[in-house]
DNA sequence: GCGGGACGTTAACTTAAGATAAGAAATCGG
DNA sequence: CCGATTTCTTATCTTAAGTTAACGTCCCGC
């Protein structure tokens, strides 16, 4: 008996790995429904944090703290996997925290669910794999990005790019983190681009 | 018969997964041997490029071209992986050229011999999955450098942490454009460090 | 061993980002 | 609807990186 909450997941992975009833079937009864409220944290730094999730509503953003500051490094829109990737696999402390900034509505299971599947499923070990070279590459040109572009062509290049729901949706200040400037200095971009 | 020529690869392939006699002799008959003299390159930006290889010897540097300018962001050492990851598994025209520092040795095999391998073998499998995931860590520990240090700190992480290696062989005006500035301005950072 | 090229440093100048502070604008909670 | 907080902009000052060019050194090939 399927349960529809979760069919948007159903069709996300779908998306990676051809997926049959009986494959689906050894995930579905390790999933549940969780709710976060604005401002929660669904990921809290220092903590071993197991917990994936999928983002049905709302949005969250992803910080490392550095002598008090937070740097946001990442956001996450409905449709997108939420985790402390590193903490889960590695099994060690999160270094980062992940927060809502919305309220949110999220499916939940746990990584070492997951893991078991791999374990006993080629089809699942193979949407690991996956996952993992799709984050791969993301990071990869998020990290040539950094490096080969000015803040300013960085920032042009998120009001094209299919990234562009990160400038509409987020505060200026957290997009600047984003970016790897200071809000005063993305501030200056935007006036500077203004005058063109 | 295997041949003791690939015995390090195999060495490097069991830090990530237990690997049988059968498991490896799927692999073996795709390995060759392969020699690059010093400035040949082995990844050619603009081909589709789905050769992978295992530095035996030597060393090689990944680097992008903008605006006729080359921004080298990876090195590579003994008991590396070299690819152009991105385009073996996208099967897209590389964007990045792979270059040999020095004369190389390298074990290389076609991705497409691995695939077939992740087909028929939940191991392989797995060791792909392993390999995405270590590279996914290593690129985000990059970016959130990138993001959270200054020039200076990113220099000074490269100085003790176990990176040294990229130090010690390679020519400085490399290691600038790994770090994201430009030579002049690494050599002020060294000036003003050896001052303190 | 000589000439040329690659590499690193230094200097002078330009440009842009960081820090701090103040004020305007928008948002939120009651 | 109002007051308080958050967010964004603007301005000033400081600091550091980019650019260009000159110079010295080292290394390599011929």
């Amino acid at each position: 008996m399927p349960d529809p909450v979760f069919l948007p997941l159903r069709n996300a992975i779908s998306r990676f790995i051809k997926l049959n009833d009986a494959d689906w079937q050894l995930l579905e009864p390790s999933l549940r429904e969780k709710k976060l409220p604005k401002q929660s944290h669904f990921i809290t730094e220092g903590k071993v944090e197991q917990e994936v999730g999928f983002l049905l509503d709302g949005n969250m953003r992803h910080y490392y703290t550095r002598d008090g500051e937070e740097k946001t490094t990442y956001f996450y829109f409905e449709g997108h996997f939420v985790s402390s990737y590193l903490s889960a696999i590695t099994n060690t402390p999160s270094e980062l925290t992940i927060e809502a900034m919305t309220d949110c509505r999220l499916i939940v299971f746990h990584y070492k669910d997951l893991q078991k599947l791999y374990d006993v499923s080629h089809t699942w070990e193979r949407f690991g794999r996956l996952i993992a070279e799709y984050l791969a590459i993301g990071l990869e040109q998020r990290m040539v990005g950094l490096l080969m572009l000015s803040p300013e062509e960085r920032y042009l290049d998120l009001l094209d790019g299919n990234k562009q729901k990160i400038i509409e949706r987020i505060p200026q200040h957290y997009v600047s983190s984003y970016l790897g400037i200071t809000p005063v200095s993305l501030s200056r971009i935007r006036a500077r681009l203004l005058k063109k």
